[in-house]
DNA sequence: TGTATAAAATTCAAGCTTAAAATGTTTAAG
DNA sequence: CTTAAACATTTTAAGCTTGAATTTTATACA
């Protein structure tokens, strides 16, 4: 409301200290997670995130929704994509009607190894937000919502 | 309380959901300060991690010292510091007594670039973070400090 | 002294990521 | 029917990231 914006600004700064915390957490959990997924399933993080995806969709997913689903380039989906393919965890279908589109889908055996990977990850997750009570949780999870987000989607 | 621990476990739920909350919050902000680093700096997000570490220790640190502090690979760094080198953001100054390691400075040019840099990041984080109370903020600042994190350095 | 070990940094291969350009396909307008 | 615009995807170039291997220098110790 005041003229904000200049230098000592006591609420810019404890957002901005906000900003670093997640960003330090954040970036503390992803590396176990990529570490474990790494050494315990073989895998990568952007894979388990696109499996995850698939999973959730019974159907499968287009590129297209796929790449806005994660929020990433289209590009990158279509490497990560390539390299589950080679995996055999994922496969293309052709859709009729529309020979520019594919649907992608997890094969079978996509499927089981998701669901080992996806066990564990939940796990990992509760053991390193252990100190996080069940009503924190809720509760810094509703203060987040208020935060910057592309504005769809349930998460 | 009750048994917990298997199949259908509130908590464990819960703290999922918030770690999916804090992943999808982090990778808006970042999309955010990258796309404006980009056009408005043509900088990147890891150079400017770089420069606010270099800018903080006044008398620059050591490749290692600084691959420490950001917690990323040493191997990293090298190709950041290149590239912030090319730039003349950054010099590499020997050490003498120990030609193994080198000390990384920012220049007096690169000083004067970061300080442009960092007050439109604190605008810019203030904006995305807009609807975060002062009280809030402090107090998901004081949550996420029980979170997983290493055990050191003031954040 | 000489040599093994540790330490600091770089290099390397593989993969992730983005923005922009290119390719191929469909749809709509005239 | 033809052509322009819109769409879905892939390709490309550049940069980020990691873990592992390599190179160079310092230290310890026999």
């Amino acid at each position: 409301m005041t003229a904000e914006g200049l230098g000592k600004n006591g609420l810019s700064k404890e957002r901005l200290r906000l900003w670093l915390r997640m960003l330090r957490v954040t970036r503390q959990v992803e590396s176990e997670l990529r570490e474990r997924l790494r050494t315990e399933h073989d895998s990568t993080l952007p894979r388990f995130d696109v499996m995850a995806a698939l999973y959730a969709a019974e159907e499968g997913l287009k590129m297209n929704e796929l790449s806005k689903r994660l929020r990433v380039s289209n590009g990158n989906v279509t490497g990560i994509i390539d390299r589950l393919v080679e995996d055999g965890a994922v496969e293309r279908i052709a859709i009729e009607g529309d020979r520019r589109a594919t649907r992608v889908c997890l094969t079978v055996a996509g499927r089981e190894t998701f669901r080992g990977m996806a066990v564990e990850h939940e796990r990992w997750i509760n053991a390193l937000f252990e100190g996080v009570s069940e009503e924190d949780a809720h509760h810094i999870g509703e203060l987040l919502h208020r935060l910057p987000a592309s504005p769809n989607d349930a998460n």
